[in-house]
DNA sequence: GATGAATGAGCCTTCATTCAT
DNA sequence: AATGAATGAAGGCTCATTCAT
C-alpha cells in the first residue's frame, strides 16, 4: 500500500521535474511518508524512477499486445482510441515519456525497444497492408506513425500549455473525446481505402456529445 | 562574445535537463568559462533560463509576424515549412518549449501569450477562411492547430527517441525535408479546397531528394 | 542536546565575528556536528543568530523582572551586582549585544524594546526617587543609566582588549569581583543620599578578597 | 585623493561589519570606485583594514602625547573632553576599536601597545598622584581608567542602540556636550581633591546649553 | 515497516583578487 | 590610475542517503 502511494507520488513529481529535478523529499511529502521510508522500497532515486517508468510502460505494452493478434480495417482506429483513453486516465504517463525522450535519459533505449518500436512496427505494418492502393509514399510511413504518437501522447504532454491558451481543461472528458474524434477522423481522411465497405464511413464532423 | 557562448551552452543544457535539473557548472563547462563568469552576465539561474527562452521565442514571434500580412491559399504551407526549417536550425528550441510546458514552468504564460496564442489565432483564422466549404467541424480547429505544433515542434522534441528507434538522424537534412513534405501533404489532404486551382496540386508522394 | 551544543557554539562564534562574519562551518566544527545538521534545527544563519540572541536576552529580561517589584535604597546595587555576576557567567553575551549595536543589526529594535529600554526606565525610575535631593541634573539620568550599561556589559565586551593590556584575566573571579566592587562604590559615590542610614556605608576600598 | 575616498569608505564599512564581514565591493561602491581600484592602493583587505585602523589610532596617540608633558589638576578633565570631542568628529573610530576588541582581531596587540596602555598609564599615573589622599583603593585604578574608556569610546560605539532607545541623536552636538559634561562631573565627583582650590568647582548640574 | 537525526557531497552564489587594456 | 572581465576559493544551503531506534 505504501509502495503504491510512493509510486503514485513519484510519478507525479517525476512527470513535472524529470529525474534530475525531482526531489526525494517532495515525493515523500506527496506520498505522505517520511523521506527515509522511500528507501525501504527503492534503493535509490534512479531505481525509483525506473520503477515508475516500468509501471507506466508495461500497460502500454499490454495494450499493444491486445491488438497484435487480430488485424483489420478498424483495428488502427481502435488502437488509437484505446491509447488515448488509456493516456487520459494516466495524465502523467505522456509527460514522463516525453521528458525521458527530451532529456535523453538512460531509460530511452528501453522505451524504444519495448514501446515505440513495437508500436511503429505494428502501425506501419498495419498501414502497409493497404500501401498498394495508398496515395502515400512508403518512406513517409515512419513519420506518419510518429505523428500518431504526437497526436496521442503529445496532446497530453502539452496539456499545461494548452490549458494556458484555451479556456477549458484539455484533460476533461469533453476535450479528450474531441481529441479522440479528431485523430480518428484524421486517420480516415488519410486512409480512405482502409475504411471497410460494410462500415459506414463517418464524416469527421460527427459529434458524439 | 562570452555572453553568446554562455547562452548557447545554457540552451544546450536547459534543453536537456530543464531549469531545475540543469547545473550551472555543466553550463559553464560547455561554454568554456568559469562558473562564476556566468554570474557576471546573469544574476541567477532562472534569469539565465529566461534569457535563453527569450532568445528562442523572439525569432518565432518574428517568423509569425512575417506571415500575418498576406493571406492566401499557400500561406499556411509556407508558414509550416518555414517553421520546420527554423526549428531544424535550432534543435534545442522545441525541447526547451516542450520541457517548459511539461514542467509547468513559470515562463509558460509568456510562452502562451507571445507564441502559441498568436500562432493558433493565425492558423485557425487562416483555416476558417475556408471553413464554409470545409468538411471539418469548427470545434476541431484548435485541435488541428495544436496538431501542427506537434508535427513541427514535437518532431524535434522527440528527436532523441526517434534516433533510438530509426536508423537515421531525425535532424539530418534528408529527414527534416521528408517531415516537411509529410506535414504539407497532410495539410493538403485535410484541406483540399484550400489548394488554389492555378497551383498544381502535388501528390504526397512527391520526392525532392 | 544537539540543539544546545549548536546554540553554545553559535554564541561563541557570533560573539567573535558577528552575524555576517560568522561561518556556519566554523560553528559546526565548534559544535562537533556536520554543517548540514545545523539546518535541521535552524533554517538559516540569521534565524540561528536570532535564537542565540533570544537565549541571551531572555534571562536578562527575567533578571530585570525580579527587581521590578521591590524598590529601595540598595535595590540598584543588587541589580548591578546580579547583572555583573550574570554576565561573568555568560562571557559572550555582552559581546553579542555590543556587536549587534555596533553593526546596527536588525535585532537592534528588539534589543532596545526588551532589554535596554526596561533597564533604563527601571534604573532611571529608581534614581529619580532621590532626584529631589540629588545633586545631578535630571537630563543626565539617561546618560548615567547608559554609563552603568558600559560599566557592566562594556567591561565584558572589552575583555579581550583588557586581557591584552593587563597581566590578568578580566573574566577571573578576582577581577570580576573587583569590577563589581568598583561599580557599586561608584554608585554610592554618586548617590550618597541613597545609602540608607541603618546600613553601614562601606568604603570603596573595602576588599572582599 | 582616491586613496582618501577609499579609506573613508572603508572606515565606514569596517566600523559596521568588521574585517570579516566587510565586503570589498561595498567599500568600493561607498568610495565611488571600481573594486579593482582598491587593489591599486592596498594589496589585500586586511592591509586596507590595518591602514584604516592606523589612520584612526595615530591621532589618538598624538592626542595623548599632547597631555603627557604638562600635568595638573585639570589635565585629566581636558584629556577627557578632548577625547570625546575627537571621537564625536570621527563617529566610526570607537566602533572600529570596539569591534576589533570584541573580535579579538590581530590588530589588538598594536591597539593595546600604542593606545590603551599609554592611555591607562597616563591616566592612572595622573590619578596616583593624588592617591594618598584618595578614598579609592589603588587596585581599582585600572578599572577606573577603563571606565573612562567606556564612558568616552563606548558611548559612541553604542550610539546605534541609544538612538533606538532615546528619541534624539547621540551624535548630535547637544547630546555629545551633555555626555562630556556628565563624564567630567563624574570625575570631579570621584576625585574632589583633584579640583584645585583656585578653580571654581562646577556643579554637575551646570548646563552650557 | 517507519522515522528523526545526521552527514558527505554537491549546488548556487558570492567574494577577494588578478590581469589585460 | 582605473576598470571590466574573469576566476579559484569559499560560503550558505540542499540533497540523497544512512542508521539507530
Amino acid at each position: 500500500m505504501t509502495r503504491q502511494r510512493i509510486l503514485a507520488a513519484a510519478e507525479l513529481v517525476f512527470a513535472r521535474r524529470g529525474l534530475q529535478g525531482a526531489r526525494i523529499r517532495e515525493i515523500a511529502e506527496a506520498a505522505g511518508v517520511n523521506a527515509a521510508t522511500i528507501y525501504t522500497y527503492y534503493r535509490s532515486k534512479p531505481l525509483l524512477y525506473e520503477a515508475v517508468l516500468e509501471r507506466g510502460v508495461l500497460p502500454l505494452q499490454e495494450l499493444l499486445a491486445k491488438f497484435t493478434a487480430s488485424r483489420g480495417a478498424s483495428e488502427a482506429e481502435q488502437l488509437l482510441g484505446a491509447t488515448i483513453e488509456h493516456l487520459a486516465a494516466r495524465p502523467q504517463l505522456s509527460r514522463l515519456i516525453y521528458l525521458e525522450a527530451i532529456s535523453e535519459g538512460s531509460y530511452l533505449p528501453e522505451l524504444a525497444r519495448r514501446w515505440l518500436r513495437p508500436l511503429l512496427e505494428r502501425t506501419v505494418g498495419e498501414l502497409e497492408i493497404g500501401s498498394e492502393s495508398s496515395q502515400w509514399d512508403a518512406s513517409l510511413f515512419p513519420l506518419m506513425a510518429t505523428a500518431f504518437v504526437h497526436l496521442s501522447f503529445g496532446y497530453f504532454a502539452l496539456a499545461p500549455l494548452l490549458r494556458e491558451v484555451f479556456a477549458g481543461d484539455p484533460l476533461s472528458e469533453e476535450w479528450v473525446a474531441r481529441q479522440k474524434r479528431f485523430v480518428i477522423a484524421l486517420t480516415r481522411q488519410m486512409f480512405p481505402e482502409m475504411s471497410g465497405e460494410g462500415e459506414r464511413r463517418p464524416s469527421p464532423s460527427d459529434r458524439s456529445d
